[in-house]
RNA sequence: GGGCGGAUAGCUCAGGUGGUAGAGCGCCACGUUCACAUCGUGGAUGUCGGGGGUUCGAGUCCCUCUCCGCCCACCA
């Protein structure tokens, strides 16, 4: 006998170790199946799972299984990221605390050494915490973006990208981390709203003593590297300075005033300062003008040489301070106000990143974006939702060189070496190099290779097929790819989606996936975006000690509908938790009930309505969580389920059958067992997606095999039984209306009450009055009614009259009638269906409406005002009644 | 500056093709009937952000306004 409540803890790792012993998660083991491929996002191999995780994956193993049991040869790909900078950060910061040398004293084989050192010990935690989750990875098939083979394919397609012209070297202002003292790319900069100030300077005019040209700037430390300003040509308080110079304070330089577009008359004092090694839009300005290009910084952003040396060496933002102190002292600061401003942050460093003049790889993006756009437009790949789409083209219309090198250690190294003039041989591995540079120079040379390693994006742009084993031509390649579905959140489209499918178009000629799930956000209660700082963060882990992986999982998928934020909170976690607890009892019911075997059962062939219609909302369960899965609408498919199972299921279903299994008509208790048994089986297959631990323990209860390798039920169009289903629909009804009644007439909840029907409408209860039929029990029971009588005549006093459908049934109080409060209650009844008919009535009486609207529509609105009618009437009728015999 | 999303019951949110609003939680009343108190039965609660339009009919379509959130770009 199980327990009353459903111990997760006890028996999930128990459970998962099965599907892995029997390799259940493993694809290939049907060759002869549709493939079905999810690549996993890859988490950072520094992570472990938050909530975003937990849906993420969530939503892919309900795919999974669903694929699975539908018969289908699915792969779920794992694997992880290398994640360049925050794993280098990671142990620099244990190095730091361990008060061990610094990166670059250790050296980069040592260093490099000692990082992976720390994957194979601390790395990858999250994968364990996948397997707490329930996810149905192929484990077998792990990757890691630094595997040889990924790496293979991270070298082929940097060379072929060479090759083709889509990856060159250029010298431009990149966004500089002085913190990790390397170039970043535009999505990891992060604009922060800032409270700063705008500084207005003085800078004089050569030759023209006492006369100044006003300028402002939010960093004023930049002006130690202007080389020019600049005013708009067609403004007339500047036209006579344009080719004159000025002196640059503090420093003595003699720089120009140059007429540039750039420059606008509205702001400021309409003459800008320029600082084109520091600035990116100065930095277009300098070419424009032939301006000289002063990089006043070092690469950890404090002064360098090229400032007078009173600043050499300060931090910038010392140097800021300094600037503004002696310009002051001078006289020249004209005014300082307070300005708002977005200031660029490392999103990893969180230091002010600053434009820097570098030499970096850059990728022609412009050009993959292209067959990109089109494949979405042509619907290649679809977006989930379909809204998405927009930013996905708004960013690829407008996409930017992607700089893809990184001044750091952790990743892939640049396949590009230099000889002893500096000419770059880019090859697959440094033998080829050697050829390239011994048939370029005619002779052996000694070479060196680059020594930046490439954006982490670099690689996982390639995670489609280079898990698979691309570049080889492997069988998995064939199969798997064109993978399925990306299951992702909005905040990566840029990053990685669209990057895959440029990547996945160039080198597989085709998209890599054909939809692209978008799902939302998971915030905390209050609606804040979890945080360390904010101390806000809910563990998904805690909420599966607490309260079981199937809670949490049918919580995410539950909510999974919702825009952009989901907004979790623990007592829905709660909430679902108890549905598992209502299944599990009823399950337990149905043992205790010998209810469990549905061998050699034909669902179609039942013979009790009951039966017949609860086989038939099986049937529509099913049809409802299949199509809500296949269409990616989960909150739909669990609702579905939710309502199915605890109020169909349970609350109507299992009350019905306790009088049957109680009675003594065999042939309808086997039946009854039977139809009990096959239900509860068809529950659990559909419900195992989203509830796996608990449905497979069950299974187990009563099955050597395991639940995870079934068939997804098949939907049995005859099944659905009309006439059953109006039948149990108007029991029901008369059962809830006799409860209500009940309710406000203040019967007590334990007392039996009798019951009268009038001869003339015994037709319309006819399992009620009579006593043989296998519903009458079951009335009785759930009603509470003692007995029934049939008058020949009129209801007799203290009897509350209750419409049910056409006819009147009476609940004989007697004495206990409260004849007010009866009273209240008919009035009230009649009120509110007054207002119904004058409701409908305000359409029928509309002339457009009647010749307008469809006929159904019109005579759903007749049928609707007649029924309402004829309950007035009723209502009327006890009421007249109730008086006349008080 | 460009764009996207949201505004529905006290709270959190569902409401593909327009037909007159739902769920969960919470709340109130009653209840220990032999699966379940992680429960059962019953109940109350909404000018569907404001205004205008299309339509016989709008939470649902169009326009507009207000407020909230987000993305991109810019910010001397």
């Amino acid at each position: 006998m199980l327990d009353k409540t459903f111990q997760p803890d006890a028996v999930e790792s128990e459970i998962y170790a099965l599907w892995e012993d029997a390799e259940a998660f493993a694809c290939g083991k049907r060759p002869d199946a549709k493939p079905y491929t999810i690549v996993i996002p890859p988490p950072n191999v520094t992570g472990s799972l938050h909530m975003g995780h937990a849906l993420n994956n969530t939503l892919q193993d309900i795919m999974a299984r669903f694929e699975r049991m539908r018969g289908k040869d699915v792969l779920w790909q794992p694997g992880m990221d290398h994640a360049g900078i925050a794993t280098q950060m990671v142990v620099e910061r244990q190095l730091a605390e361990e008060g061990n040398i610094g990166r670059r004293d250790m050296g980069r084989q040592a260093f490099l050494d000692r990082v992976w050192s720390w994957k194979e010990e601390s790395g990858g935690t999250i994968i364990n915490q996948l397997r707490r989750l329930g996810a149905s990875c192929d484990w077998s098939r792990e990757r890691f973006t630094m595997d040889e083979g990924l790496s293979r394919a991270v070298l082929k397609v940097f060379v072929e990208w060479y090759r083709d012209g889509l990856i060159y070297k250029d010298k431009r202002l990149v966004n500089w981390d002085p913190e990790f003292e390397s170039a970043i790319s535009d999505l990891e900069v992060d604009p922060r709203e800032t409270n700063g100030s705008m500084w207005h300077f003085r800078y004089p005019i050569v030759g023209e003593e006492g006369r100044y040209i006003v300028v402002a700037t939010t960093r004023p430390e930049t002006m130690l590297g202007d080389t020019g300003v600049a005013v708009h040509p067609d403004d007339d308080r500047y036209k006579d300075v344009i080719g004159k110079m000025v002196e640059l304070p503090l420093v003595g330089r003699h720089i120009p005033i140059v007429a540039d577009d750039y420059a606008d008359p509205e702001q400021g004092s309409g003459a800008v300062k320029i600082t084109p090694a520091h600035d990116f839009n100065d930095f277009d300005v300098g070419r424009r003008n032939d301006l000289e290009m002063i990089n006043i910084f070092t690469s950890k952003a404090a002064i360098n040489e090229n400032a007078p040396e009173k600043y050499q060496g300060m931090d910038r933002f010392a140097a800021r301070d300094a600037v503004v102190a002696d310009l002051d002292a001078l006289g020249l600061l004209e005014k300082v106000e307070d300005h708002v401003l977005a200031v660029p942050y490392g999103d990893r460093s969180n230091v002010v990143i600053e434009p820097w003049l570098t030499d970096q790889w850059y990728v022609d993006a412009e050009t993959l974006a292209k067959p990109a756009i089109e494949a979405v437009e042509r619907g290649e790949t679809v977006f989930v939702p379909r809204h998405w789409e927009n930013t996905y083209f708004e960013w690829l219309r407008n996409i930017q060189p992607w700089c893809i090198s990184r001044q750091l250690w952790w990743g892939h190294q640049i396949p590009a070496w230099y000889g002893p003039d500096g000419e770059v041989f880019v090859a697959e591995s440094e033998e080829d190099a050697q050829q390239q540079a011994a048939q370029h120079y005619g002779k052996a040379v000694e070479l060196t290779q680059d020594e930046d390693v490439l954006d982490t994006w670099f690689s996982s742009q390639l995670w489609p097929f280079s898990t698979l084993g691309w570049p080889e031509d492997t069988p998995e390649v064939d199969r798997y790819y064109q993978t399925d579905v990306l299951f992702t959140a909005f905040d990566i489209i840029f990053f990685w989606v669209a990057r895959m499918i440029m990547a996945g178009i160039y080198f597989k000629r085709e998209v890599p996936f054909h939809t692209v799930y978008i799902h939302a956000l998971v915030r905390d209660e209050q609606g804040q975006k979890m945080s360390k700082s904010k101390g806000n963060i809910v563990d998904p882990l805690d909420l599966v000690d607490q309260y079981g992986a199937d809670a949490l999982r049918f919580t995410l998928a539950a909510m999974a509908a919702q825009g952009r934020d989901i907004q979790l909170s623990t007592n829905r976690v709660e909430g679902y938790r108890n549905f598992g607890t209502k299944l599990w009892n009823a399950y337990r019911f149905c043992d205790m009930n010998e209810a469990l075997d549905a061998s050699g059962f034909d669902p179609s062939g039942c013979t009790q309505p009951v039966n017949r219609w609860i086989v038939g909302e099986t049937v529509s369960t099913l049809h409802a969580v299949t199509e809500g899965i296949e269409a990616y609408r989960f909150n739909d498919a669990a609702g579905g389920l939710y309502q199915f199972i605890w109020h169909n299921f349970c609350d109507w279903y299992l009350e019905f059958i306790k009088p049957l299994l109680n009675g003594d008509d065999e042939d309808v208790k086997a039946e009854t067992r039977q139809t009990t048994a096959w239900v509860m089986e068809q529950i659990l297959r559909l419900l195992h997606p989203f509830m796996p631990f608990m449905t497979e323990h069950l299974w187990r209860q009563t099955h050597d095999d395991l639940l995870i390798l079934q068939d997804w039920p098949k939907p049995e169009l005859g099944l659905a039984d009309a006439t059953a289903r109006t039948e149990i629909e108007s029991v029901i009804a008369l059962i809830s209306e006799i409860r209500t009644v009940r309710a406000e007439m203040n019967v007590p909840a334990g007392a039996k009450i009798l019951v009268a029907v009038r001869s003339g409408e015994v037709g319309a209860f006819p399992a009620l009055v009579d006593d043989a039929a296998v519903l009458n029990p079951v009335i009785k029971r759930l009603a509470r009614v003692e007995t029934v009588e049939t008058l020949d005549g009129d209801f007799p006093r203290g009897t509350v009259q209750v419409p049910v459908g056409e006819a009147t049934i009476g609940l004989l109080l007697a004495d206990v009638l409260d004849v007010d409060a009866e009273r209240a209650r008919l009035t009230k009844e009649i009120e509110k269906a007054t207002k119904e008919v004058e409701n409908v009535d305000k359409r029928l009486n509309n002339p457009s409406f009647v010749a307008k609207a469809p006929e159904h529509v019109v005579a759903e609105q007749r049928e609707r005002r007649e029924e309402y009618a004829q309950l007035i009437e009723k209502l009327k009728e006890a009421l007249k009644r109730l008086d006349d015999l008080s």
